[in-house]
DNA sequence: CTACCATCTGTAGTGGCTACAGATGCAAGC
DNA sequence: GCTTGCATCTGTAGCCACTACAGATGGTAG
């Protein structure tokens, strides 16, 4: 009735380097099974343990949780599904590089802009500067404004 | 009475790029302060709308709210906080940097897979096989379990 | 008179955790 | 026997920065 060969949370979570409070949510949202017990305690088959490592392994490559759902699935299946799987995984990288132009675009902001303070010589800070800087738009706001844009103007 | 030269949150909206949620979320958090009304609805001065463009243009470097807070502080200060904004934003660009490095690596990794996937011959999906792979530590973890590493055997 | 538009308030949901509070039960040490 | 400590338990609330409603209101245009 006890079952063996099974792992307490505590050892599974060291094992696959996932937060314990992290598989119970798991568990909770219905992407891990919910284990066996003994007594109030979970434990872990081998099975149980493979699974979280697969959805770890996923989440470092940045799949949200519900195409991970669908990788198990297919990791479940036949064996047939690599297209599917292979599609995914572009979607996945097509996200990652969209965040990376992102970022790349940020840090070379950021750069230049420290860049500029540490040459920071009269008046203000650069930075700061750049940031308040007025562009167009909210200048043609003003201007607007002043020349009565606004869609109900007075009582 | 009335306030002129002011802009109906639709129009700040459309001209600072930023949703009109966000504005009055941002108003609900203190990063905004509680513009003008004209009956029930706001109207911005242009100094409000040069704080949200602001707002937004730190946003778009990724800075945080409460950084943001800062940043802010600093502008309206007296022009000798250049030092501090500076490390604001070398800390920011140390945020980007490690994010940058992280996806990186996931491309990387997301990239040789989808490649593996293309030239998939026998057997199952490779992307799959390469998430299902067990590492030492969870086959480890089964030896353990059967000889019992286990903190409480049974009742 | 009706349709439409922008705005309003307030609340709840998103993703993926993370952080408690407070209970429970077992084993080892004194 | 009693205390301490540990691991676990349940349940709820918080994080970030929004976003998405529902349902009301009030003004203008056709």
């Amino acid at each position: 009735m006890t079952p063996s060969n099974t792992l307490p949370i505590g050892e599974v979570s060291r094992r696959t380097g996932c937060n314990i409070e992290t598989i119970r949510y798991y568990e909770r949202i219905g992407i891990l099974p919910s284990p066996l017990r003994r007594g109030r305690f979970r434990r872990y088959a081998f099975a149980d343990v493979r699974r979280l490592a697969f959805i770890r392994r996923a989440r470092e490559l940045g799949f949200p949780l519900d195409t991970i759902r669908t990788l198990l699935a297919l990791a479940e299946g036949d064996g047939h599904t690599c297209d599917q799987a292979r599609q995914m995984a572009e979607v996945q990288l097509g996200e990652v590089r969209a965040k990376l132009s992102d970022l790349e675009r940020m840090a070379i902001v950021l750069r230049d802009l420290i860049h500029a303070c540490n040459a920071g010589d009269a008046g203000g800070c650069p930075l700061l500067e750049a940031l308040s800087d007025q562009d167009r738009a909210v200048q043609e706001a003003e201007i607007a404004a002043e020349s009565d844009v606004v869609p109900a103007p007075a009582r």
